[in-house]
DNA sequence: CGAATAATTGACCGAAATCAATACGGGTGG
DNA sequence: CCACCCGTATTGATTTCGGTCAATTATTCG
């Protein structure tokens, strides 16, 4: 049922994040200005750079992301999103944005209209932060990626990219912090990599030999975390999860603050 | 005196974009909200990373930065902000940074406390989208960064950089679309750019042969604005600028859609 | 089962990093 | 006012990482 859908992908929305949590009521009224349930096939496109929205989308099930493509054919994916994320909230604000957005898998998406949303931002200035902290979390992603493919060589920047994965996903229950699905072709990694495919394949296999991750037809499974962190220089700080949560993706126990020094 | 760095540095606060310009109303209520006016030296670091903050700035002379850096040394610069920029709006919904904020010149900022920021936030809509509007901004520019950084060569990246830099300030009026000061180290520029210094200084020699533009001692010179942005790739929409700044920072006549094609 | 898409592997190339030496320039103090 | 110095910029020689081109091999899916 579509009503079902819904209550557990709002469910996920901002989980185990401390304070910005959605209180019981704030997800009833976030429930209620839902206008309707989309189905997107993979690769289908649901919003066009530059084109006028009246709505924002959060994912519900399956895999989005948002791609920027240059006049040459190049493009690169900017961010992908996973269930319970605001995948185009930032197009409440900007109206029209400066990417597209796709599905990378088969979707289910809640479509939220923006009068809607300027009512919740009217009366609700607590709910409205929260909905606004999820707009900048995708920002500090972003810096993040930035770092990444301005500091990293290929093989950390794809160890810290299934870092990253990994916590995002041990955030809403899919990934238990060892292996989960990834349905990316090794083409997609390479865009959000800044890499070619065949340097994402010779790098995984890289990463196979040093016993750190395996991934192999659309599941990856970490071998040694604390390794794969280490090579991708990892720091989950920048996600604002739960301390719990951080330290585990980590590969460190939870509980304690790391080891000493 | 304070009173009128203010009042200046507030007026370039999303000056030059649609339907986000303040209105007189909102200018004074912001104008109120300020709390303190502080100078910062070159170099100076405002807000460190991960330390929890209360104060959220805006910058009213001067340049400053937001730099991430990795355990190992190696960091980049993943925001430049000039007046009239929230530079750490951020802070506000995410309570401490994942980056380092810096002064790149000396600088004088306007400081908000976040509970006079969450007074208008309850009360004032429609200037909180505003608000809202210019951290996506920011977020828009990251991804614009990430692009960069993962599709262009090493002098397209400077080219995107300066183009966007000139776009930038044409908007606040400090740039009059071909000749501007940039006070950065050609380190500095590596670091936006994700290169060393050396490669960008033969990078800026070859802009420089090629008439394109001409950068030394902190002043950009653009000989040829249609050549460098041909050159960079560089699109503004993504600036979410007046149309009229944004054709103009392109190098075509303002007014017309651009050549037929 | 067969076609199309995705992954792998090798040979070669090229853009930018690295290492290193030198020149410039602008501020300070004699 | 000049001389000195330190940070910045320039230029060259060499290396390296990842891209490109190309040929096979796996997978997936109709």
């Amino acid at each position: 049922m579509q009503h079902k859908n819904v209550i557990e992908g709002l469910e996920l929305l901002l989980r185990n994040r401390d304070h910005f949590q959605l209180r019981p009521d704030e997800f009833e009224l976030l429930r209620e200005s839902v206008c309707e349930v989309r189905e997107l096939s993979r690769g289908q496109v649901a919003v066009r750079q530059g084109e006028e929205v009246q709505i924002s989308t959060l994912l519900l099930q399956g895999m989005m992301t948002r791609k920027v493509d240059g006049r040459d054919g190049r493009r690169h994916l900017v961010a992908v999103h996973f269930p319970g994320e605001f995948v185009d909230l930032h197009a409440y604000t900007l109206k029209h944005l400066d990417h597209d957005v796709a599905a990378l898998t088969n979707v289910k998406i809640a479509v939220f209209r923006h009068e809607q949303l300027m009512k919740i931002q009217a009366d609700h200035p607590a709910l409205t932060r929260r909905l606004w902290f999820s707009t900048l979390l995708d920002a500090a992603l972003h810096r993040q990626w930035v770092y990444r493919l301005s500091c990293l060589d290929a093989a950390s920047r794809v160890a810290h990219f299934i870092c990253e994965t990994n916590a995002r996903l041990m955030a809403i229950g899919v990934s238990g912090g060892r292996k989960f699905g990834l349905p990316m072709t090794q083409s997609e990694i390479g865009e959000v990599c800044g890499l070619t495919n065949v340097h994402v394949s010779r790098v995984l296999r890289r990463l196979r030999d040093l016993k750190l991750c395996d991934v192999s037809r659309s599941v990856v499974d970490i071998l040694d975390l604390r390794g794969l962190a280490e090579l991708g220089q990892f720091q989950p700080d920048y996600l604002y999860l739960r301390s719990a949560i951080a330290t585990a993706s980590m590969g460190q126990a939870p509980g304690r603050a790391g080891p000493g020094k």
